[in-house]
DNA sequence: AACCGGACGGCAATCGATTGCCATTAATTG
DNA sequence: CAATTAATGGCAATCGATTGCCGTCCGGTT
């Protein structure tokens, strides 16, 4: 089952399997459909490594996911599995356990071994970020560094949507409940946020940071409460859940006492109780626009590209986590 | 930053700089310690495919999952992922698109790019499965296939816990809803639940089979109470979320007028409305059981296995979604 | 002194495909 | 009709590591 046998079996040349597999058009019709046939026939996969040794290209893509619990990534998952498969191309699934180092260590690693990479969520500073890009074909997801290309998700849009919203509810004291520090959708929402308020006179509180798990929702509800807000906007929807949990343990009635907003629209946003107003993320989308951008950089490598950055669009969902600031 | 510019610089043969990386003990002290040096100096990680292409070993396994935005893979890939890093082995993720004839393809397409599979709810039958096995090292989850090593989660056995917990109070008229015909883990679980019932002088009723996603959920949720049924277990939580959203919306009291049981226990279960009651799984444990037991496996080839089939507990965890039966 | 065996390291084949280059043949053209 | 060009397919080098085999050196035996 490699080149060889089928150019045995045919009484061609391997280079001539190889090109009419390969390169169809640069064999003659009749020897390549005897070729196609026979490796039919044979069930001939070539071999991935051997390909990857003599012409560089893998196949494949790594995808360096900060945490592969996080079900915002399941979403991204998804959408560069679909688009990755249509194209051909394997997914490399790499988990970088949220730590900077890490990542860098195992990006060094793969480096030589995928076509290129997808950072989602990336925790390396923008530094490394560049060199890396220099030396290997990257996407970022949600992170927008100068000459790397990057798809990013407009939650600072959507943050100044929700916060219209929670005012034109009454709301005038609003927190920010922040997310890892290295984030950098984190500064980016909690910029927004403050831009927000401020066009109301108003200024927004400011509570963490927090790890993205929903225990920490525990820590954040109590933090949260403590500021005295009537609303509070979330670094993402992992958090917002854990803090309804823990309001409710401790009673606080949602949205009669305090407003929640979350971030992302994951799964489980829509029936968790009660169910979290929170920004839509196009999330799989996201996940299938990275490829693509990848997957056509690849292509052209060496020529300009055309768009660096994909911008894409959230919008605010509005369920019953949200409600009028309560009366004082 | 090839093995032969290491060789070049420190002035020994390459099959030397080899050796010094991969088995030291065939070196000596000192040389190696020089190789050791310049290859970190360097910054040299291997290229996994020259090396895969000459020693055979990949370092790379594929998780075959059938649905990638199935809650329930997340734990499963998670804990793969985990173990696998642990042993510096890299993920490739498939997905199967709950497809036999894909899945099939996709296997023999990664056949010889990577070390060993893990088939997490294979949709393929038992003989085709069997040859796979025969040319490549497999390890299934929740499916058993005679000489097949594989983890299962002992959901039968909690099945009948539900069943138990069910029937104590006061339930005679239990529904199965079941999930896709291919999957061998359904089969299992309607086995057990008819025996359960059948402890008890009682038969067991079952609808479906329903695809497993929250939408099929409403069709299953119609189908549950057109039989009359008290209390339905469904195949999965994703399938009993997806009811519990439609009772809801028919204004159906769970459990006031019907009760529901899920099972796996995934991300959403125990915040959905009301909290479900479920067959808690271990399934990040399943993972790495799993990739444990492959990589075990890869390391003892021609051993004869010391276990073939890892059977994980699970037990019932009590939520709000079952409660006495109704009274007539 | 002759011999043995182990430690060490080099040589070269090998894995399976790709690809630049060249030879052959056929077709086109002035 | 000679000559240029295009189509086709083979040869052999190459990618980067691994590994079986062999030679050399050295210390220890008898």
């Amino acid at each position: 089952m490699t080149i060889n046998d089928i150019a045995a079996l045919t009484g061609v040349a391997a280079s001539t399997v190889s090109r009419a597999l390969s390169r169809p058009d640069r064999v003659n019709r009749v020897t390549r459909e005897r070729i196609q046939a026979a490796a039919r026939e044979l069930n001939y996969v070539p071999n991935t490594h051997a390909r990857a040794l003599s012409s560089g290209r893998t196949e494949t893509v790594a995808l360096l996911v900060s945490d592969a619990t996080n079900p915002f990534f399941f979403g991204l998952i998804r959408g560069a599995q679909q688009q990755l498969r249509a194209a051909g191309h394997a997914l490399l699934l790499i988990d970088t356990e949220d730590s900077a180092e890490l990542e860098n260590h195992l990006l060094h690693k793969v480096r030589r071994s995928v076509d290129g990479v997808i950072l989602a969520a990336s925790r390396l500073p923008e530094r490394t970020l560049s060199v890396i890009a220099a030396e290997l074909p990257v996407v970022t997801v949600n992170r927008n560094v100068p000459r790397v290309r990057s798809v990013v998700i407009d939650s600072p849009d959507g943050v100044m949507q929700a916060v219209e919203h929670l005012v034109s509810l009454g709301h005038r004291a609003i927190a920010y409940v922040a997310g890892p520090p290295s984030s950098w959708a984190d500064a980016a929402r909690w910029r927004a946020m403050r831009t927000a308020m401020a066009r109301h006179g108003l200024t927004a509180a400011r509570v963490g940071p927090f790890g993205v798990s929903r225990n920490s929702g525990s820590v954040a509800a109590d933090a949260l409460l403590n500021t005295g807000a009537t609303a509070g906007v979330t670094f993402n929807d992992l958090l917002a859940i854990g803090i309804l949990r823990r309001l409710a343990e401790r009673g606080v009635d949602v949205p009669g006492e305090i407003s929640v907003v979350g971030c992302d629209d994951i799964f489980g946003a829509d029936f968790c109780s009660p169910p979290l107003t929170t920004l839509t993320a196009p999330i799989e989308q996201a996940g299938r626009v990275a490829v693509s951008m990848l997957l056509d950089h690849l292509e052209h490598l060496g020529e300009t590209a055309s768009r660096q950055t994909v911008l894409l669009p959230t919008h605010l969902t509005i369920r019953q986590s949200s409600g009028p600031a309560p009366r004082r």
